[in-house]
DNA sequence: ACAAAAGTGTTCTAGGTACACCCATGA
DNA sequence: TCATGGGTGTACCTAGAACACTTTTGT
């Protein structure tokens, strides 16, 4: 499963009918995290529980109403389970294979960029990556989700090496079940 | 030379007469990089070249007079070179030591931190740390730099075996003089 | 001659990469 | 027995860290 993006698109001027990443205005009591999550929210019916913030966007004109400065924010979530639902101001909602980007509303398609590429940076952290998985997972799962991340494959014996070097996972002594060899189920560190 | 860090005493409320990091308001035709390096100008008379954003900080209740949002920029300088002259709004400009510093308004104790955490973790990106040295250079002075800025000593014939792998420097053929061995010149690559 | 700073190599360890085959289960 | 995915080890290379002495100049 490759990645994706999740886009509304747009109820109303400017780029009516573009699609755009989903965002609103900060309110007077919450700090710019809580405000990338309640937007969220708000425009898909979909919770994050884990949002980072990787860049700001604040060229004058990159809306053509008025000032607007962006706090870009970027969350990890399995797209084959998150049903968004488009809310206030969104005509509809989907996700999009980063293979399959439509164009894009004011410098949106820059933003996905600088997200895609702190993302990849950030792989290694161990702090997104099982934002993808359930909480018991093999570790081929692991790496399936590591691989559609970072966009290219891995070794599977490089990648387990390197695995049990990072110390991110702990054994459950428990196993799979299915019609091959039964795999042994982990958990996060 | 340790690291320094430029402040300013507060000429008016809140915090009057503390000290704090230099910043102001957004302009409507102005991004916020080039904000950050105006605001630094017209409060310490100080130009820097490059401004690196590390952080934002938001919480609702930072400044007790209205809700603030801090976009946190950091730049490298010569702080024996660089002579501060306090501007508008500014009691007073200095260089503090970063063991050695004053009581600080609002939350700017924290984005020091963060700062000096983020300058740290770039070092070897190349781009900043050459900022404190003159065009041409020896060796041991970009040694110098780098050891001031993370806050360690280094071994001499580690650091430049490393340097050489990093190929950020080149050399220019001509030596330094005085009484001692001369020193290779070089320049950033 | 001496004071001051420049310059130089080897060994060890850890982490990354390339690479191919056998194993356990359910159908 | 076959299809499916699970599981394993070795050799090579590179980067980082520890470590001490000789060289060149001006005074």
């Amino acid at each position: 499963m490759p990645l994706a993006i999740l886009l509304i698109e747009r109820g109303g001027s400017p780029y009516k009918g573009m699609w755009a990443l989903p965002g609103g205005f900060v309110g007077p009591d919450e700090d710019l995290d809580a405000c990338a999550k309640r937007e969220l929210h708000e425009e898909t019916a979909v919770d994050a529980p884990f949002l980072l913030h990787f860049a700001n966007f604040s060229a004058p004109d990159r809306d053509p109403r008025e000032r607007v400065i962006s706090v870009a924010y970027l969350a990890l979530l399995r797209s084959d389970l998150v049903v968004p639902n488009a809310g206030s101001d969104a005509a509809a909602v989907r996700w999009f294979g980063t293979d399959e980007l439509p164009p894009l509303a004011f410098d949106h398609a820059r933003i996905i960029e600088a997200a895609v590429g702190s993302l990849r940076a950030r792989l290694d952290d161990g702090e997104m990556i099982f934002r993808l998985l359930p909480e018991r997972f093999t570790l081929s799962e692991l790496q399936a989700a590591y691989e559609a991340v970072a966009g290219k494959r891995t070794d599977k014996r490089n990648f387990r090496n390197k695995m049990s070097g990072l110390r991110l996972v702990r054994e459950t002594g428990e196993m799979t079940r299915g019609p091959h060899r039964p795999a042994r189920i982990f958990v996060r560190a």
